[in-house]
DNA sequence: TGCCAGGCCGGGT
DNA sequence: ACCCGGCATGGC
């Protein structure tokens, strides 16, 4: 499959390809390609449930600077980082950006961990995959893409994460319409796959990788990209 | 220099 | 049900 030289998002899709071999080819693709990415970085579940709150619309270079900073501040634990004035976490978050909003974000997942959970992440990762999926949306702040990432990379459970690269990804290589919405591209990798941590870990790691050398919003054409 | 980064929410049509 | 502005820092 080629990608045209053009600058639209419309591509044809060729139909002789199933697109189950086209989703497990473009995995082993990226894998050879790039080898396995090591994600998420970060120490521990709890370290990842906050950089992927921090990390939103954000350089993932930025959000380094503000967890080494709740680190140094050693309020990286659920009881202690519930226990800072919310104008004190947006300062040590600053380095993130939008650090009076994830601030904010931070506290209402906090809230609900201390409050429901005893501030145990390991107690709130034993509900099921769904209904953990749920708790995590209904706190503001919190969408499908921040849930997801908590879901797969903290509690790993089987969960596959959509972000922008993913769609752009998909988009450009016409194996979604443009306009596909979360669920939607979701659920072209799940019907097509079985269930597994590691390889969905892999996978989502593997086409922010791409996004970032082939896929970035101006380029979208590029010879070298290795789906082309 | 401007553009971009691993989104999400709330208010207005 | 969409659409859009707001949120903000730091690196290239």
């Amino acid at each position: 499959m080629r990608l045209g030289n053009n600058t639209k998002d419309t591509l044809s899709l060729d139909i002789r390809m199933k697109p189950k071999l086209l989703v497990q080819n473009t995995y082993s693709i990226l894998y050879r390609h790039f080898g396995p990415q090591h994600w998420w970085p970060g120490d521990t579940p709890f370290e990842i449930t906050v950089g992927a709150i921090l990390t939103q619309n954000t350089n993932w270079g930025n959000v380094e600077k503000a967890i080494s900073n709740l680190k140094r501040a050693v309020v990286l634990r659920p009881r202690k980082l519930y226990a800072l004035p919310e104008k004190k976490l947006a300062g040590l978050i600053r380095p993130s950006g939008y650090f009076n909003i994830k601030a904010k974000r931070l506290r209402a997942f906090l809230t609900l961990l201390c409050n429901r959970y005893g501030g145990s992440l390991k107690r709130m990762f034993r509900l099921p995959l769904q209904e953990l999926r749920e708790e995590l949306l209904s706190i503001n702040g919190i969408g499908e893409e921040t849930a997801d990432s908590i879901i797969l990379y903290a509690a790993d459970k089987p969960t596959f994460v959509v972000d922008a690269y993913t769609r752009r990804i998909l988009s450009r290589h016409g194996l979604c319409s443009p306009d596909a919405g979360y669920a939607a591209v979701k659920d072209i990798f799940e019907s097509r796959l079985k269930p597994d941590v590691k390889m969905f870990n892999e996978y989502h790691a593997l086409l922010v990788r791409l996004g970032k050398v082939f896929c970035r919003p101006r380029n979208p054409f590029c010879a070298e990209c290795p789906l082309t």
